[in-house]
DNA sequence: AAATTATATGAATTATTATTCATATGAAAT
DNA sequence: ATTTCATATGAATAATAATTCATATAATTT
């Protein structure tokens, strides 16, 4: 088992900037700049985020002019993201913080 | 949606220890020393990384004398990992990597 | 109760990752 | 062919996370 593709995969999810573009993507493809927009980021940053979600595939992109829309792999991330709800709403209500809370 | 509790959960499978510390818990239940034995990594690293496991309730322990023993919690993780592999395999056969290719 | 063993904890250090800023590219519009 | 607009890229910096090392705790044995 290649520890690397798994650890980059779920490193998409453990941002907060990615998590926000998947949502963000959530209800439809948008643009980079619109993506950006969004979100209130700088483009820059977004672009650079683009770039890891869409190496990974859990984005894919289509030129459009002079415009990128970038799309949700939904197939993967849907049931992922449901998986994780489950576990997270039962037993994360505290946040499953990891500030050790003593 | 809370997206601090996703990023913490999804964290522990983004970094190497932590996704081998899963894997050597696959089978059985092991001890805190025995883990670092079977990774043969140093104590205080793999108890640290088990604390953030265990927040998050991908691992379970219960004490055993002056040990304590940690196990997989699996009815989360293998579903997880199944999506994971059938994304990874689908299209990160290069790694999914992150360092720009060019 | 002292010594031993297993594990945890905290603070300091180191390593990794993310963001920013300046600039480059590439497609369209003038 | 120059300007404009959308986005990407790279290098420097900043922020965050992981590891280490020294020490503490807690259960067990002698």
């Amino acid at each position: 088992m290649k520890y690397k593709s798994y650890n980059n995969f779920f490193n998409n999810f453990s941002n907060k900037t990615r998590f926000n573009i998947i949502l963000a993507l959530w209800e439809e493809c948008l643009s980079a700049g619109d993506i950006a927009k969004k979100l209130q980021e700088e483009q820059s940053k977004i672009s650079h985020n683009l770039q890891k979600l869409t190496k990974c595939n859990i984005l894919n992109v289509r030129k459009k002019g002079k415009q990128r829309i970038y799309c949700l792999n939904k197939q993967t991330v849907i049931p992922i993201l449901e998986l994780a709800k489950k576990h997270v709403e039962k037993y994360c209500l505290d946040g499953c913080k990891n500030e050790n809370a003593k």
